[in-house]
DNA sequence: GACCCGTGGCC
DNA sequence: TGGCCAAGGGT
């Protein structure tokens, strides 16, 4: 039974039977191992962009142990461009550590999920909920909105603190059907609560919603920072990585050179995504996505200044692509 | 807790 | 046009 009526269980429920989205991950026939890839490639990018991906990925790496034995440039290739690359980097590193450690099944524990590489609060009670239906506190951001609303009539959730909000949330969880009244208030925030102009008009729990009753107030907390992302090392790292997932073989730091006018940055950006372990330097001084050129170590040789000792190959007579 | 990490679409 | 937003995690 919930504690608090203001997030209703059977209204949510119910509307959550209706009008819930067809999503793939949601099917009863999806792996646990299904859940844990959408989770990872829902980190922080829209459900449009990851669907495709999700299917690409699930057909060619049905399994943990399938994924553990792809390059991790293959996995950053099929990757594509979702975003935040480190994310697939690890999803393998975890792929890899469930195939060895855990017979090739995805942990249902919290804990032991939280060990995994790439899995955090979210992430490990998000698949303890949707893949094996366990009562846990699932908090997202969508989640932190309505319960700021509904439960606590306030315009926005303020900054998150894990602990609160799980303590709020876990209040909020029915004893039955814990783990869908989970993905219902989760679809709630994606598709009615949502962050700009939410559509009360269609709410399930309208009338007993405490943001509604307190009048509507505007967001009072602190101002949220937004992230700028033009001109950042974060663009420029985007760049070349995308220059490197659109070949398979290594290329001349020439070829990297033109996607950024400030050689400076892209010299320190190369640098980082080296030091990721999302770039890697062949022998004879090329770049290339990790995991597929590099016989011996891979040496994390200098990529600043052009010294005059510096092998900087010519341009590949074919630029193949 | 602050800050960093990609990418694209929307109003 | 550009700020804002999108199922966070790691350091």
């Amino acid at each position: 039974m919930s504690l608090d009526t203001s997030l209703d269980a059977e209204r949510l429920l119910d509307w959550f039977a209706e009008t819930a989205r067809d999503l793939p991950w949601r099917r009863p026939e999806c792996t646990a191992w299904g859940v844990l890839v959408s989770e990872i490639m829902l980190q922080q990018t829209p459900v449009a962009r990851v669907e495709p991906i999700w299917h690409e990925w699930l057909a060619r790496w049905p399994t943990p142990s399938a994924m553990a034995k792809a390059s991790q440039g293959d996995v950053l290739r099929a990757w594509g461009k979702l975003g935040y690359p480190r994310r697939a980097l690890r999803l393998h590193a975890a792929a890899q550590a469930i195939a060895g450690q855990h017979g090739d099944v995805v942990p249902s524990d919290v804990d032991t999920l939280l060990a995994l590489p790439g899995i955090g609060a979210y992430t490990a009670r998000a698949v303890a909920a949707f893949a094996y239906g366990q009562k846990c506190p699932v908090v997202d951001t969508n989640v932190r909105r309505v319960v700021a609303r509904a439960v606590h009539g306030a315009g926005d959730a303020g900054p998150p603190s894990t602990a609160k909000d799980m303590r709020d949330v876990e209040a909020l969880l029915p004893d039955e059907r814990a783990a869908v009244y989970s993905a219902a208030l989760m679809e709630l925030g994606a598709l009615v609560c949502t962050a700009r102009a939410p559509k009360c008009a269609d709410c399930p729990v309208f009338d007993t919603c405490a943001w509604q009753r307190n009048g509507r107030p505007a967001y009072d907390g602190p101002a949220k920072a937004v992230q700028k992302f033009a001109g950042t090392d974060r663009q420029v790292r985007g760049l070349l990585l995308d220059v490197l997932r659109g070949t398979t073989e290594p290329v001349a730091k020439a070829r990297l050179d033109v996607v950024w006018s400030d050689a400076g940055q892209r010299d320190r950006c190369l640098h980082s995504l080296l030091t990721d372990g999302l770039v890697e330097q062949t022998d004879d001084g090329r770049f290339a996505l990790p995991g597929e050129h590099t016989a011996g170590e891979t040496a994390e040789t200098a990529v600043g200044d052009p010294g005059p000792g510096e092998r900087v190959p010519g341009e590949p007579l074919a630029s193949g692509r």
